[in-house]
DNA sequence: GCCCAGGTGGGTA
DNA sequence: TACCCACATGGG
């Protein structure tokens, strides 16, 4: 059985660095945290887009931005009025408990989370998500595609539920750094949507027995 | 047409 | 606690 490590040098040495999260600012990162929640990228990006060329690609322009204007720069994101709300709301918080959303960061990880979750609209992966990305801490990103990988792999027990748990478990192999961490979530991502989504039965899945991916490996 | 996407919150039992 | 559902657009 490989290793999570195994996993990790083999999704790498297939896919190349992802180099995410894709955002020049981190208040772009923290924004694409947000509106990508069930979401396609490429339809977040027209939202970016939008917000950019009205010039509200920031989060203290989006606190003081009305809330049609955001509105109507969100729709290709899908749950629009919903993320336009979780947005703004996030946004003012940030402005006026904070100033900017680097000193957030200076609370250090374990503040900056619980911050973070009592926002409306930030659940766990979104503020893991900014954390890591955006804020540089060691944090494993957990989503489906890493639950459903971590079980088939035998990482994590079949009835494991609890998102803190999965993270915690994940963790204890890999190391604390936050661009090995970063990456691999992006590279789970990366290759459950290139390949086992579109071919789930296809023969280099690492989430199916046959996988030559992790065999080319060497693993 | 149908299913899903880089989830989350609210309601119900 | 553990499910179920709404949210909503766009691509395959």
């Amino acid at each position: 059985m490989p290793s999570i490590l195994d996993i990790y040098d083999a999704l790498l040495n297939y896919w190349g660095p992802q180099n995410w999260w894709p955002g020049e600012t981190t208040d772009e990162i923290c924004i694409g945290a947000i509106l990508t929640q069930n979401t396609n990228w490429s339809n977040v990006e027209k939202a970016l887009m939008n917000l950019k060329r009205k010039e509200l690609l920031s989060i203290s322009s989006i606190a003081s931005a009305p809330k049609e204007i955001i509105e109507e720069c969100l729709k290709p994101a899908g749950t629009y009025r919903r993320k336009a709300l979780y947005l703004m709301d996030f946004s003012k918080q940030v402005i006026s408990r904070l100033g900017c959303i680097e000193k957030l960061f200076t609370l250090g990880p374990n503040k900056a989370r619980k911050w973070l979750l009592k926002q409306k609209g930030i659940g766990p992966e979104t503020a893991d998500s900014i954390l890591c990305y955006g804020g540089n801490f060691p944090l494993l990103v957990i989503d489906a595609y890493t639950l459903r990988l971590g079980k088939r792999m035998g990482w994590l027990s079949p009835e494991i539920n609890s998102y803190d748990k999965a993270q915690e478990e994940l963790q204890l192999y890999l190391p604390k750094d936050p661009k090995v961490l970063g990456e691999f979530h992006a590279l789970i991502v990366k290759h459950s949507k290139e390949i086992c989504r579109k071919k789930p039965r296809c023969s280099m899945c690492f989430m199916m027995p046959c996988c030559s991916a992790v065999k080319d490996a060497q693993i």
